[in-house]
DNA sequence: AAGACGGGGCA
DNA sequence: TGCCCAGTCTT
């Protein structure tokens, strides 16, 4: 089945987008590029790309940065801990290392955020390491390349697909075979309605001999999607509001917004007073805002409360900062957080 | 092995 | 709506 590598490899010569990273072996050019494609669409990340290394150009601007300056490039762009990875990463490696990044798979795979996937695609990119890169659409391709059902999500198919590759990646160009897997699973071998007539591989795949595409990949998974009531607390008093940080554990970490509570009351105007952990006493309260905001494993209706006090209770005072409204434009918000303040 | 973690595009 | 994207980390 290994002939049909060189009709890959010519396919991905002829065909492939052209992409900024893919001009160049620098190795901090490629690492900044796949932290911010992880479960991540090129087209979404690539503004993000520009942006960020016009910003932090070299790996010691990065180190040098505050996080809070790191956040405002990667702000709208989803899944924090990764900017905060690379923060830390980039301290790590400007510290420890010279500046450089490992050379080696295992070595990359050390780094905070690095996980087998993107060490893979950093050493084969940089360094020509020979080592195959399993993202979701290798998995796809492979899965039905080789005729695999079984449940794409395991673990088990991860490490099956890594060795089976192991032994089909060509040891003079492991970049272009990584690159040319990756193309052909977003452009060709889609998850619905693959272009199997222009697929180099067709002749060999498994899956389009059994007429099975439509049914490889195989995905098992219980994405359990929570449907959560959020009231932000829009708090003003002498035109000065109040902005928070979050924890950097968890949902939005790091970023900024209101102080906010969770409600379980459903379909009505009234604010939850019972349910508010906030002294509100004596306040004038008005809905100023309603939003949905839909995430991958939990479905929220946002509200924003405009809460005016005469004087700050001092259990409010100290919460965070008191800012004017145009000021927390300047902060790193979350999407609910831009959206509202952008209104 | 399972769940958490964002946001967006598309059928 | 549901699916899924150049995945990783934590439990």
């Amino acid at each position: 089945m290994k002939v049909v590598i060189p009709k890959l490899l010519t396919w991905y010569r002829e065909n492939h987008r052209e992409l900024p990273w893919r001009e160049t072996s620098n190795p901090y050019y490629i690492w900044i590029s796949e932290m911010i494609l992880q479960q991540t669409r090129v087209e979404q990340g690539l503004p993000y790309y520009y942006r960020f290394l016009d910003k932090f150009p070299q790996i010691t601007d990065l180190a040098n940065a505050s996080e809070q300056e790191v956040l405002e490039i990667w702000q709208g762009l989803g899944y924090y801990a990764r900017a905060r990875n690379m923060h830390k990463t980039a301290k790590y490696v400007v510290e420890f290392c010279c500046g450089e990044f490992p050379k080696t798979y295992d070595g990359l795979l050390k780094l905070k955020g690095i996980g087998p996937y993107t060490a893979a695609a950093i050493a084969s990119f940089a360094f020509k390491q020979h080592v195959p890169a399993v993202d979701g659409n290798v998995k796809r391709v492979a899965a039905r390349f080789f005729g695999l059902s079984e449940n794409i999500e395991s673990p088990a198919f991860f490490k099956a697909v890594f060795a089976l590759l192991g032994d089909y990646i060509p040891s003079e160009s492991p970049d272009i075979f990584n690159q040319a897997t990756m193309e052909l699973g977003a452009t060709v071998c889609t998850p619905s309605s693959p272009k199997c007539s222009n697929c180099p591989l067709a002749e060999m795949c498994v899956a389009r001999a059994t007429h099975r595409t439509d049914s490889i990949p195989v995905r098992i998974k219980k994405t359990k999607i929570t449907r959560r009531i959020l009231n932000f607390c829009v708090f003003e008093s002498s035109g000065m509001y109040l902005v928070t940080q979050r924890p950097s554990e968890g949902i939005w970490g790091g970023l900024y917004e209101f102080v906010n509570f969770d409600s379980t009351s459903d379909s009505n105007d009234k604010f939850p007073q019972e349910e508010c952990p906030f002294p509100t006493a004596n306040a004038e309260i008005e809905l100023m805002h309603e939003a949905a905001h839909k995430l991958s494993h939990q479905h929220i209706r946002a509200r924003f409360w405009l809460i005016r006090m005469n004087t700050k209770p001092r259990e409010i005072e100290n919460l965070g900062k008191w800012v004017e409204f145009d000021e927390l434009k300047s902060f790193p918000l979350h999407k609910l957080m831009r959206n509202f303040v952008s209104l």
